[in-house]
DNA sequence: GTCTGTATTGATCGTATGATCAATACAGTG
DNA sequence: CACTGTATTGATCATACGATCAATACAGAC
């Protein structure tokens, strides 16, 4: 009774098809978390047999890491152009917050989470996070060090406020993935929040956050 | 050349057995988290064939389930044992912060970490991880109403900035869990923070850490 | 149109999981 | 001390996992 399987065999380039599994193991981690992603999952999404998948990896360690650094650092990339472009820090982080907790961010954090999870058990993906952990810290870091230089920061300790932040951001968004509410709830109080972590002036944050 | 393997039949009364099989699972969940938690891993532990475990269960899911309720509750009772005997709602903020990002709490992190991702694919165990979440949650808004009703606190809304505490907390544990590095580092700014989303003067919180 | 290299498949191996159950042996009862 | 109920074992089943590989069939070269 079940679907006939009927499985027309194409052959593509090598690159090609690699990009079409990669890209399958992305949308899946994306719909379902990395916790999904197995060799089987993967070929059936991908239209594939699950050979094939096997072929085009060095182990299932290995591809999980590289998908999770694939979607982590794409996402990395959308937020910092959108922060980029908001003109002084204060303004920056308040874009950041309203970014990283607004709509259509439960997948990565689902991620996220399961990353925290799995890496225990995966040094490729432990070593992954570290990594990428480090670059958003880095991210926020600057922003702290900007609004230092400018005159509307005072903290001395950038790096650790932005590893603070960070961790909070973190906290919030597992929070909201796990709870099935809105991250939005928690962006007016994170901002308020930051001013001080910052030292920055009450609102300047929150005052700046858009609409 | 494996150890021997020589398993002496001891006969326990079903509730001795019992308890002796749901410590071994606290203890594993303790030392390897959630995930670690199979039924010969288990019964490995405990000494006792895989079988028993499982004839003392209904499923793997609800004994999952069921021992992060037990380790959960116990770290939340123990918790509020040392926050009550505090005294007044700042110093008992102070001291809630310091506790559950003190040192040995990793072990329960891990368990909330795993709880996070297994929970999605473990409905008993989503269904405690609600539970508990709203009872940490109950847990910090009393002392912000407590704060408030001494007028040290000027929030207008206890709960929101008790998710949000509690949000901010699990993502500073998670963070220091995952990095290997000491949560206690984040205390004092946690502190802080927390005078801002509570509405108590500077240092009012901060203040009154233990040292 | 034919050939050829190789991308792809399908089958298979070994391991680990949760779960079930008849057979066994122990502890307490009489 | 003998007996009996049942706690406990060990074997086994079905499933899912990562991984390997000979056999196959397709797409491009000629």
């Amino acid at each position: 009774m079940s679907i006939p399987e009927l499985r027309t065999r194409t052959r593509l380039a090598p690159s090609q098809r690699s990009a079409q599994i990669l890209a399958a193991a992305d949308a899946l981690a994306r719909d379902e978390g990395l916790a999904a992603l197995t060799l089987r999952a993967i070929a059936q999404r991908a239209g594939v047999a699950p050979g094939l998948v096997a072929h085009y990896t060095d182990s299932m360690d290995e591809l999980v890491a590289q998908t999770f650094a694939r979607l982590v650092v794409a996402e990395l990339d959308d937020v910092r152009a959108r922060v980029q472009a908001a003109g002084d820090p204060e303004t920056r982080l308040a874009v950041l917050f309203a970014t990283v907790l607004g709509q259509d961010h439960d997948d990565i954090t689902l991620v996220w989470v399961d990353a925290w999870s799995l890496g225990r058990a995966n040094p490729a993906l432990a070593a992954a996070i570290d990594l990428y952990m480090a670059a958003w810290q880095s991210f926020i870091a600057q922003i702290v060090r900007d609004g230092r230089a400018a005159g509307s920061f005072q903290t001395d300790d950038p790096d650790a406020v932005a590893w603070q932040l960070l961790a909070m951001i973190d906290g919030l968004s597992a929070h909201a993935l796990t709870r099935g509410t809105d991250a939005a709830e928690f962006v007016l109080r994170l901002a308020q929040a930051s001013e001080t972590l910052v030292g920055a002036a009450s609102g300047a944050v929150s005052g700046r956050l858009p609409s």
